[in-house]
RNA sequence: GCCCUCAUCGUCUAGUGGCCCAGGACGCCGCCCUUUCAAGGCGGUAGCACGGGUUCGAAUCCCGUUGGGGGCACCA
């Protein structure tokens, strides 16, 4: 049942390429929205100077809007609680960070880090909790007066309760943290940039989301939200606190969690190689989630149909490669032959060494593209299968030269060659036959005779169906490849 | 070290106490089809981490062990 009260949000920070954990994470969320005709908030949270950057924040929206995902809130359409992008909002962070302070959620700590490095090392030792040991909680007027002379700057450091905090987690169910293992946390630096401790969930409460959908990293961060929240319903700033759902993590090769730096972590990797969008959405929701117990192939919108979190499942996934690829040609399969052609054209019109754009004959690709619609798994993947009809001469492949040229290639190029030019071009079936006789000739079956002429006239031992190839090709610059090839068997 | 979390074929998963000597998919192997390679069809391979409970009955519930992951920042 469609709740349209749902609000959820996707906050990325712009920093460096999209990857492929953050894609699964924006899937569901979006996926969660439009299943409820909920919305979905777009927000940026560039609030870290050093490392965001504007080419990254681009490249973020671009990758969005290719994989088909669209917001009801966020930058470039605006909405009710614009701006989207931390970096515009820092007024308001420094207002509720005041209110925070005034109200005694909150304090001033001037703990250096050399002190709290120190301090955590000990407790680490003694097998207690590390996390910060509330030095600077009660601080009396002199004290402060004391680090202020020394010219300390001080951080605002927010104040747990002191009591145990349950949740029940919309994909784990219900966890408690008790207060020993929640220390007090930073949520303005000492320069006045406030963190994400703090900007973080003020804007989810501002923007009145009501499902927290994230990575399983931020689980333990969960329990200071929860405390920051009820300050701030106190204060009159969120109406309602969240819910959160924590997502397992994606994995990389071996057990580790795919990072920004792994390469197959990288959308535009597999946006390069030719995976669809819905190909490589439809893989990704199968990572921690599934459609249906026997079937793993599906269109995004039976995906938005279907998709709930209870069915959502704990345990980290690992990212296969292989599994993506099969899925993606699958996709590849589903399309109709023209949207096929047309997805391609990114790998037939690029300026490829010995391949001249204006060599491309699109008459020729729309008749090749039924054959290899079939064979790819990967966009990319056309190149290599079609480009013998684009190029002057077919790629150098000594390989596939010396595996195919055996016994007596000459003597059966030759004869082909006679056949084929005999045959009926109009007709694959009759340069099948041209070949099959020539092979007869030379005690070959098919198979074996096809091999010299494929490799003469592709350049390659595997490929598209030879006959239609040929035809497609034409008379001409079949036969002038056969007597180049000839000749070079001869030299 | 402390806290949290996870645990079904190599991998992703179905399974919410009897329908399960565990189903699907990818991969791998074999066969069929065949003009190479794919695609397609058919078949095969392989798993409930371990130990205790609870129960007439456990992959499913509880406890523990082991193993994996994460957090413990003036990163997000």
């Amino acid at each position: 049942m469609a709740n349209a009260n749902v609000r959820v949000r996707f906050c990325p920070s712009p920093t460096g390429n999209p990857h492929v954990g953050l894609v699964r994470t924006a899937l569901f969320n979006w996926a969660y929205a439009r299943h409820n005709q909920g919305s979905l908030v777009f927000r940026i949270e560039d609030t870290d100077a050093a490392r965001d950057s504007e080419e990254s924040y681009e490249q973020l929206l671009d990758s969005m809007r290719w994989l088909g995902f669209d917001w009801d809130e966020g930058p470039e359409i605006g909405g009710p609680h614009a701006p989207y992008r931390q970096s515009q909002r820092m007024d308001i962070y420094k207002d509720v960070a005041e209110k925070l302070l005034a109200a005694g959620h909150a304090y001033r700590c001037y703990c250096s880090t050399e002190e709290l490095d120190a301090r955590r090392d000990a407790a680490r030792a003694a097998g207690k909790p590390s996390g910060y040991d509330g030095h600077c909680r009660d601080l009396s007027a002199e004290q402060i007066a004391a680090y202020e002379a020394e010219g300390r700057q001080p951080i605002v450091r927010f104040r747990m309760p002191d009591e145990a905090i349950t949740f029940e987690d919309l994909v784990r169910g219900e966890i408690t943290y008790q207060p020993e293992n929640v220390p007090d946390f930073g949520i303005v630096r000492a320069n006045g940039a406030p963190l994400y401790t703090l900007v973080n969930p003020v804007d989810d409460a501002l923007m009145e989301i009501t499902h927290v959908l994230r990575g399983e990293d931020l689980l333990s961060s969960t329990p200071r939200q929860i405390a920051l929240y009820k300050a701030l319903t106190e204060l009159g700033i969120a109406k309602l606190t969240p819910a959160f759902g924590h997502l397992p993590y994606v994995m990389g090769e071996g057990n580790k969690k795919l990072s920004k730096r792994d390469p197959q972590a990288s959308l535009n990797l597999y946006r390069e190689r030719g995976f669809l969008p819905e190909g490589l959405l439809n893989y990704l929701s199968l990572l921690g989630w599934s459609f249906s117990a026997d079937q793993d192939v599906f269109s995004i919108e039976d995906m938005v149909a279907k998709f709930d979190l209870a069915d959502v499942n704990a345990n980290p996934a690992r990212f296969d490669l292989k599994k993506a690829e099969s899925i993606n040609g699958d996709h590849i399969r589903m399309l109709d032959v023209k949207a096929f052609a047309a997805a391609c054209e990114p790998w037939l019109r690029a300026p490829f060494a010995n391949w001249a754009p204006e060599d491309f004959d699109q008459a020729a690709w729309e008749a090749i593209a039924p054959h290899a619609q079939t064979r790819v798994t990967v966009l990319s993947d056309i190149t290599a299968n079609v480009d013998f009809l684009f190029l002057k001469e077919p790629v150098e492949d000594e390989a596939s030269w010396t595996k195919a040229m055996k016994g007596d290639p000459v003597g059966l190029l030759t004869t082909a060659r006679a056949k084929l030019e005999a045959a009926d071009w109009a007709s694959a079936d009759s340069l099948k036959e041209a070949v099959l006789a020539a092979g007869e000739e030379h005690g070959l079956k098919l198979g074996k005779a096809q091999a010299p002429v494929r490799v003469a006239v592709t350049g390659r031992t595997v490929g598209l169906p030879l006959f239609e190839s040929l035809e497609i090709l034409g008379k001409d610059r079949t036969l002038t490849r056969i007597d180049a090839a000839l000749a070079k068997l001869t030299a």
